[in-house]
DNA sequence: AAGTGGTCTAGACCACTGA
DNA sequence: CAGTGGTCTAGACCACTTG
């Protein structure tokens, strides 16, 4: 600890990052060496090598063995979205769970060979009794390992598919596109046929590569828009 | 340095985490100490935090001072998503720069307190000579910072941004929507009004939270879907 | 050969949790 | 009070880059 009450290498960190959020330093501009700043603040090797650790898993700077530390380009092209049903805490009503065959595009999805049997859940998500967002849901139907419907009153997607496997054995790819409502999605969302809604696709797939899980939730407008953000957020206090 | 080639904090790090994926330890269950652990790979307490220190930023552990690491519930509903008008490398024509006062909504995007002039920046990004997108920004327009319009023909918005302050001094934040072409956007996209286009809208904001740039891109269908992931996508090799 | 970052060790002291 | 993780030190050896 140093007198500020914060570890030596936050307080490096900090001092450091200063420099390249302000410009003061650059892309591909050198930092000075380990054992310069180790000299220069006066602490350990260690102890630096923790503050540039901090910074390079930031996105600010990036190590080249045998010749030293660089400021990196920044990427402003990644994001970063929360997406899940309860995000907005919003009445959610089952429509039904039923165990079907699913249509093609669906089982292509799930990666089936042959035709089988998958369990659909479809929930409608509300506000102030008004549609906002039709979820569906589909999972492979497997008789070994069953899911009673009391267990869907409150569970979504992720703890289903967990109950599958371990809990950190899969992982979601996601698309998100513009379409118009089929009859049956205008029909529940109580919406015509031109409203264009927006549509989030998950697949939740396993690690051995096999889709455990894929539905589809559909956006009215008034459910809002999908909020991601990218970048440099620092503490102002840092700076 | 162990008999596989790869550090020992590596490979510490690997089998525990084999163990969490594989769901033989459990969120909230507890892992044996980092002295335990030192003691158990007949290796030093520092790399055995450093193992602990890669699981615990993948967002498998978590540390509780005092007491010891636990295994974390996986959050699934995090996202990450690559967006840059370049992503799929499409030819981009510049329809055209211009000098405006531009109207109230985007006023209000860059905080103009008052009518002030912005440069507005159009685009449409083509494949095959069939447009696929359209892209407006606007940038508020300083006497102090001119912007060469010579500049903008292969700059993008997170350079044009940049120039105005240091590159890693501001931030995106992103709303995706779905909504109908308005007649400009109709007209330049060559669609129908009722076709449905994903829309999305980046703020880029500066340290100190003003709005320093605004873009909105509207996509047709064809464009395709955003995608993005979530998740914990192991490598086989570790498994 | 001198300097760089990458890995690793064997200690030390602290604040905190729990019996 | 013994055990835990958090911080920090002063070394060591390695592979790599540069002059």
């Amino acid at each position: 600890m140093n007198s500020s009450g914060q570890p030596v290498y936050q307080s490096v960190a900090n001092d450091i990052k200063k420099m390249i959020v302000k410009g003061e330093i650059n892309p591909s501009d050198i930092l000075p060496s380990e054992n310069t700043l180790a000299q220069s603040y006066n602490t350990s090797r260690v102890t630096i090598r923790k503050s540039l650790r901090i910074l390079e898993q930031g996105g600010f700077i990036y190590s080249w063995p045998g010749k030293g530390y660089f400021v990196s380009e920044p990427e402003h092209d990644v994001f970063t979205l929360v997406f899940n049903e309860e995000g907005r805490a919003h009445d959610i009503a089952y429509k039904n769970v039923t165990v079907i065959i699913p249509d093609p595009e669906v089982q292509k999805a799930l990666n089936f060979t042959a035709p089988n049997k998958a369990i659909k859940i479809c929930r409608v998500i509300k506000q102030d009794k008004q549609p906002l967002a039709f979820d569906v849901k589909y999972l492979p139907y497997d008789k070994g390992t069953p899911i009673i419907e009391t267990e869907l009153n409150y569970a979504v997607f992720p703890e289903i598919a967990a109950a599958k496997s371990a809990p950190f054995a899969f992982y979601t790819k996601m698309e998100i596109t513009a379409e118009l409502p089929d009859d049956e999605t205008a029909n529940i969302l109580r919406c015509e046929k031109k409203v264009p809604l927006l549509v989030v696709t998950r697949r939740f797939i396993d690690q051995s590569g096999k889709c455990i899980g894929y539905g589809k939730v559909s956006m009215l407008p008034s459910y809002g828009p999908l909020k991601a953000h990218s970048g440099y957020h620092h503490d102002k206090s840092a700076l």
